[in-house]
DNA sequence: CTGTTAGCGCTTTCAG
DNA sequence: CTGAAAGCGCTAACAG
């Protein structure tokens, strides 16, 4: 494969000048530019780019690290960071934690060992006794995103709280006095704010907690069906479900099918996140749409920030979420 | 961040020693090891893989192209690629097409300008003009997925004519004699032995071709939307749609709902490409599953063996698809 | 068992 | 406007 050598020999230049043109670093003069671009063309010169990051010191490039790549929100959400990394010159090497400590470690590594500028991370629970220490040992840029670990670094992520409170009082002023949570992993962040959304939004209704009401749905499909299928069962069933997670809307409308229990007549339901196929199932999900591209977009821009002036003190995100007022609530 | 000169001073040894205990590359004294490892866990040393790569004049790496990033078929298979990659310890580089020659060629260039030791392409149409020329100049490993395109390449794909056969034998055996396709994307390989396999099943069911129900879908759901619709208003309608991909099944369902079609009584449909919701739909989807672990999993074998001996003679591979009879063919 | 040394391909002073 | 040369961090002969 063509180096700038072989380019400059045949351009009778020096790769000094070679570089120049390709990178268009100082003036050269225009002849001299037309022989290198020819001699580029003639030889199939393609760039090295690992060799001019190990020059330059930089990659160019930004980590992101996240947990089930396969779930659709992140499937925005990467696009997004690409998009807005793009528009900045950047690459973005993505990487999936599983959510699982020890493998949130490994792909941290990984990237941090391919010299990405700056990472984005969205933090595992137990992020904060492996993979953080770790990067800051490095020193390496981090911004976290979707979930909040630590307020030394900058995060970004969706409002969680108030949009699930305000799911669970459209339920209650639609009558629903037994209104169930399929909730996520324990540790999230984002789990914890939606339980309490939770919470707030039985509250504002006059409506007790019941704990019983509170299924562990554990941020997966698998998970959300048997809890889906417990609060089908408890006495005094429930009459409506909120979902914290899209995996888990999933999981319960299986769940819900499997008993012959019809959405919304014999179930109401309403979720976190919005999917493209969400408009597709029967009946319609009525859900709560995060601002995927946002928060993408705005990740970048902080790693970006931070990049620029790593003094800079960190700031925490909060995105408004999206109502998306469908069917499967029971509105007509 | 430390480097191995770093390292090598802290533990009293010349920077050869740390490479060598790093990569194990030549026998070390087991204290020398001892120290040296000490000293990378007191410097908090990060390999740098950049510089590696360079000096080895190989990345590990493989670089994957693909259209439509977002389609789950394409994530299992990059799921497959990975899983595969990482046991030879490879780092697999994805990149979207977006099934358009200009980008493809951009992609197949950035994955190229990364050093990639070799390329995994599923080639958008046009591929044969841009990208395939480009990277054979190079001379750069290359081997087809999903789609064929050039015999002096390596290649594996699904098998699609025989099961796309099977399913329209399926339904003639159903009693329909009116059954319609909503075909891909003209120009992919995928595409025309899909419509083989039509009309295949058509002939050996004892039916004529009726070319009016052969429907341009786009291989996407917008359009598949729409030649949905257009076969549902023919004079003497379709009674059955066979679908060539999973996204344009998804839009075929939709114009179907659209239009108070009901599934399967009023309109059966059956698709190529399983997926993850297809069993949740109702009724639940019957369709051909491709091998997507198998093609993902033999692209990297095909690729390793022509890293290690690159005048083998190229091999095309066709893997078997499996027939998942559900419900949305009519069967009870 | 260990070290010296010459690169890998590119960027970037410094000098002209 | 152009070039020589040092060096980015690591590997791999080669020599001991």
């Amino acid at each position: 494969m063509a180096t700038m050598a072989d380019v400059a020999r045949a351009a009778q230049v020096s790769i000094t000048t070679v570089s120049h043109v390709v990178n268009g670093t100082r003036p050269v003069h225009e002849d001299t530019v037309r022989r290198v671009r020819a001699a580029i063309e003639r030889t199939g010169y393609t760039p090295n780019i690992l060799a001019r990051a190990l020059a330059r010191a930089s990659t160019q490039s930004v980590g992101l690290a996240l947990g089930g790549l396969s779930n659709p929100y992140l499937g925005d959400v990467i696009a997004a960071v690409e998009h807005e990394a793009a528009r900045h010159d950047l690459t973005v090497l993505v990487g999936d934690t599983r959510d699982d400590p020890e493998q949130e470690l490994r792909i941290v590594q990984a990237l941090v060992r391919r010299r990405v500028d700056g990472l984005l991370l969205s933090p595992s629970p137990g992020a904060a006794e492996r993979a953080l220490p770790w990067l800051a040992a490095q020193r390496v840029p981090v911004v976290l995103i979707d979930r909040f670990a630590d307020p030394r670094l900058d995060q970004v992520g969706s409002d969680n709280e108030e949009p699930t409170a305000r799911l669970v009082e459209h339920l209650a002023e639609l009558g629903h006095t037994r209104i169930g949570l399929v909730a996520g992993l324990p540790g999230l962040t984002t789990t914890a704010e939606r339980v309490r959304g939770y919470r707030l939004g039985l509250a504002r209704a006059g409506l007790a907690v019941d704990e019983a009401l509170i299924g562990a749905g554990g941020s997966e499909r698998a998970a959300a069906e048997r809890a889906t299928a417990a609060l089908a069962a408890v006495a005094d069933p429930t009459t409506a479900l909120v979902s914290g997670n899209n995996l888990m809307t999933i999981g319960a409308m299986r769940a819900l099918a499997d008993r012959g229990l019809r959405v919304p007549d014999d179930m109401a339901l309403v979720g976190f996140d919005d999917f493209e196929w969400a408009g597709l199932f029967e009946p319609r999900l009525t859900v709560v749409a995060q601002p995927a591209g946002e928060i993408g977009a705005c990740a970048v821009g902080l790693l970006r920030a931070r990049l620029d002036d790593p003094s800079r003190t960190p700031q925490a995100v909060r995105l408004p979420a999206r109502f998306v007022h469908r069917a499967s609530c029971g509105c007509r």
